[in-house]
DNA sequence: GGGTTTAGCGTAAGCGCTTACACGGCACCT
DNA sequence: AGGTGCCGTGTAAGCGCTTACGCTAAACCC
């Protein structure tokens, strides 16, 4: 008493017809009898028939599932590794959003996780793995820039693929991000303009995602172009609520005055520092300001409330998804890479009043090259947040 | 410059061979002569070959892919289904924790979100989709016990299938669950036994949750076990943050005295309430104690840190993969439900002083039959709440 | 009424892979 | 030298499905 398999030549038989006209029934193509269609329904009823989706796949040569893969900075060993301290990140929003979209064209999602330090020490296992999914799946959606970049190309050669939340620098492959740079560049802004702070202290992420190296450059950005504002230092931290204590720890050690303001590259840290401040006496923000990056869930939970950059998950699902679908019905589109806009939102850590509860959209801040910026030809703008319209104000 | 298609056919010509001489190589299997095999790994390598997953499926006759559905509540229309909110919810985790048991077999997760109100509303298009689903994996990790039981027995006669987080009275199929019940009746006695809390409200979860009913369940054991306890009413919630405010305002709209504790069916719902009371100046716990269950991220963050009960994700993951791993291969198996311990995870909103935080293993409560318990036969333990060492005891 | 359509269905050729089986050759035994 | 065995490889038969093509019979045209 085993799974018994009913195929396509089972329901055929019982309903008196052949293997065509069952598979035309089950996908309303071609023109069937009334009188035969309902006799191979209820052939199909009695029978249970599902059809064999790996069959169809190489029948049809597509096989209507996308792959999914999400790149996790981890500091711990693999059977340390922590479920429900990594939860409610970044792409367990991203699943859902991918999720909801490709369900409306009935396709399917595989899952894979990359966990650095796990799996990025053998780029060779990592290959493999890679290489065996995407003979699984129609195309990939692939989080952060953290490939090297050869083994990107490949897998592009191979097969359809969109990178997630990467480097937009990367010109070969298609993108689609959020627009860190700028949320981030808005983000000190406010805390230099509006709230005066002067000395930043910045708890950054890993060196190989591209998402903490783009804020981490905005905030040099908004230092260097306003003067009496300095960076008094800085530590990498792993985007870990671990990682915001030891960067606060390390703040603190340092000695002499305390910064007046916190930058963490994600609200993870940002919780850790806070947690941690609290514990030693220092007041937030009278003492120092902290914001974060991402508004996470709890961001809105912690004492006072975080300020932090919105980052627009389902739009960048949606986009992705889209993108992955333009390509696979047409290959030889040139890559594109695109960048959504990123919320600014205002709570209470960053030094605006208790209760404050702002969200301003960010649009595009045109980034002041690094060097060389005439050999470009075109003039730049200089930096500008441009914050909109607010967008909601509660309270 | 589409991505052609490289197959088996074109490594072997390429490399002077047959394709069933590849297809050894590939998998090392049967004897191949070093030189041959050289031969045919260059060939591999230049080609840039991937065996197509449909053809291996289907000539294998096994897919290596398992499929995870997850049942979501939700109280929202679909377009306002808020992504962000519903992250860093519980199958967050079982997500991260099935893909991290099943790499290790080399297995493909699928996975697949139904959400009720969008789909439980047609069981129709449910049917059809677990169906679809069916036809692409080698087996099923379903969610909650919210299907009707005839759309699980269809689906389990069809292939391997593994409830998680079900109902355990289910005896048809497979069923690996934390013990809720155990669970919430260590944290409703600690309540009543250790803080003398009396009056209590209950926001529950939805009637189609099993878990919820098991929760509830407890709750109403501990009260009827202690003379002079009451529940004083109740709310029921969707697991969300705002029903927990809606909850907590019903509680207060009722009027007369205040409610002594306030027992919220998950950690989000106590989220709500927490807050919600913070803004009418109720104090936690001196005025009303608060509990929630799951022990959530967030859960330690808030204010006053959230008394729960910790679920074995991780391990509840495994043993549902190993269980369906074993199902796969045996078919014939008979069903098993399995319950896994539960944690209570002692901080400071039920009472406990500030900066308390323990945290102790919930074995199995002997658990009284609600009727008719002589007529089972056997006599039955009454219930007693076994705590054990306790696990950790932080500060 | 002979010819042309067309609806309705069956036949069969794959899709890319695995694997049972066959077969040639060499090593080894008697 | 003839037999026996095994190693290394090729041949071919599927796996369950889709779909181009072909055929039959009824419907339609002038």
């Amino acid at each position: 008493m085993g799974y018994e398999l009913v195929t396509l030549y089972d329901v055929a038989r019982h309903a008196g017809v052949s293997i065509a006209t069952v598979s035309r029934v089950l996908h309303g193509q071609g023109p069937v009898r009334d009188n035969t269609r309902d006799r191979v329904r209820s052939a199909i009823d009695e029978l249970g028939y599902v059809p064999d989706g790996a069959a169809q796949s190489l029948a049809r040569n597509r096989k209507d599932v996308i792959g999914l893969v999400a790149v996790e900075h981890m500091g711990l060993k693999p059977d340390q590794y922590d479920i429900e301290s990594m939860s409610l990140l970044f792409y367990d929003a991203v699943i859902r959003g991918v999720e909801l979209r490709i369900r409306e064209k009935n396709w399917a999602l595989l899952i894979n996780f990359l966990r650095e330090e796990e799996d990025m020490a053998q780029q060779e296992s990592v290959q493999s793995r890679l290489l065996a999914l995407s003979g699984k799946v129609d195309g990939l959606l692939i989080g952060e820039g953290i490939l090297a970049p050869q083994t990107l190309a490949k897998l592009a050669r191979r097969l359809p693929l969109v990178v997630v939340a990467g480097d937009t620098a990367q010109r070969a492959v298609d993108v689609v991000s959020a627009d860190n740079w700028s949320g981030a560049h808005a983000l000190v802004e406010h805390l230099v303009v509006d709230h005066g702070r002067r000395r930043l202290f910045h708890i950054g992420g890993p060196a190989t995602a591209p998402d903490a190296t783009e804020r981490r450059l905005a905030m040099a950005a908004v230092i260097e172009a306003n003067p009496g504002t300095a960076l008094t230092g800085s530590y990498t931290g792993l985007f870990s609520v671990t990682s915001g204590r030891e960067g606060t720890l390390a703040m603190l050690a340092a000695g002499g005055e305390l910064p007046d303001a916190l930058v963490c590259a994600n609200d993870q840290m940002a919780i850790g520092a806070l947690r941690t401040l609290a514990e030693r006496g220092i007041r937030v923000p009278d003492d120092i300001a902290v914001v974060g990056f991402d508004d996470i869930f709890p961001a809105s939970l912690c004492e006072p409330p975080l300020t932090t950059v919105h980052q627009p998950i389902r739009k960048l699902a949606e986009v992705a998804c889209d993108r992955l679908a333009q390509r696979i019905n047409d290959p030889t589109l040139r890559p594109k890479q695109e960048l959504l806009p990123t919320e600014l939102v205002l709570r209470s850590s960053c030094g605006c009043p208790p209760g404050t509860m702002e969200r301003w959209e960010v649009r595009h801040v045109a980034r002041r090259k690094p060097t060389g910026a005439a050999k470009s030809g075109r003039p730049l703008a200089g930096t500008a947040a441009v914050a909109a319209e607010p967008l909601t104000a509660e309270r």
